[in-house]
DNA sequence: CCAGACGTTGTT
DNA sequence: GTCTGG
DNA sequence: CCAGACGTTGTT
DNA sequence: GTCTGG
């Protein structure tokens, strides 16, 4: 699964400046970004060009009733957004980018949680694939939010968890946010695992799991504290 | 036809 | 929004 | 995702 | 144990 990711801001700059959208108020480094939170997104405007917009992480559908108490839906499983009442409609009609650095997968050790960061080998930054939809309140507020879709994880993920976020590269990052693609046929081929290849992850600092550190602190290396016996954590994946 | 239900994922 | 049940 | 909160009633 | 908040 992801329920936290990094997007330092050269790296939200240099993706905005790719889909030519100037940047727009000032963004600072996220080093833990978390759902509920306001995140930047990518997506195809009403008039048909590229627009970056902030959507709350968790996705509300349309017809929930209260967006605060079910909103627990800041995962969708590729495997079923094309049959699931919370998802088909926002499958085939709301899909979006979200730029990341990159992501974080906890490892269970005993009794303690142990975050990795995971990014792209060559540290370039990368967008997500995204689902979002919009709510209204009865007072007539509207509510933007968004999901992040998983499928399986890669080798290298797979050593600490079986879920990973959709990484969109190549052209599938233009078919994704294509409106004019609908069919089931043609997207959910795009929502692949990211190629091993490319990726590699690491043990960071275990203050990540409280969502009160934000800095770049989260991703200084895990103090390394296996003790006699007991597994530690590998020093790190990607590698041969 | 209308009323009412339906949210998802993750983990062990 | 969309499907199911009556 | 993880961390942290969450008591409940009856009675004066 | 389970829900809420970030």
């Amino acid at each position: 699964m992801c329920g936290r990711y990094v997007l330092k801001r050269k790296d939200l700059e240099a993706l905005l400046q790719h889909f030519g959208i100037r940047s727009l108020e000032e963004f600072h480094s996220r080093y833990n970004i978390a759902p509920t939170t306001i995140v930047p997104a990518i997506r195809t405007s009403a008039e048909g060009g590229r627009e970056a917009v902030p959507l709350r992480w968790g996705l509300v559908p349309s017809w929930a009733k209260d967006p605060a108490g079910g909103a627990r839906l800041c995962n969708a499983r590729a495997e079923g957004i094309a049959a699931k009442p919370a998802f088909r409609h926002a499958f085939r009609k709301k899909r979006c980018l979200v730029p990341a650095s990159g992501f974080y997968e906890w490892q269970t050790l005993g009794r303690t949680k142990l975050p990795w960061y995971f990014s792209r080998r060559d540290e370039q930054p990368f967008v997500f694939a995204g689902l979002w939809e919009s709510w209204r309140s009865p007072a007539g507020t509207e509510l933007e939010t968004c999901s992040l879709i998983t499928t399986d994880a890669n080798p290298v993920v797979g050593q600490i968890h079986d879920r990973m976020p959709v990484i969109l590269a190549g052209s599938g990052v233009e078919e994704w946010i294509n409106p004019e693609h609908e069919e089931p046929e043609k997207l959910l081929p795009l929502l692949r695992p990211f190629p091993a290849e490319e990726m590699s992850g690491r043990p960071v600092n275990p203050q990540v799991n409280s969502v009160a550190t934000e800095g770049p602190e989260c991703l200084e290396p895990a103090p390394v504290l296996p003790a006699p016996g007991s597994e530690g954590p590998q020093l790190s994946l990607g590698f041969e």
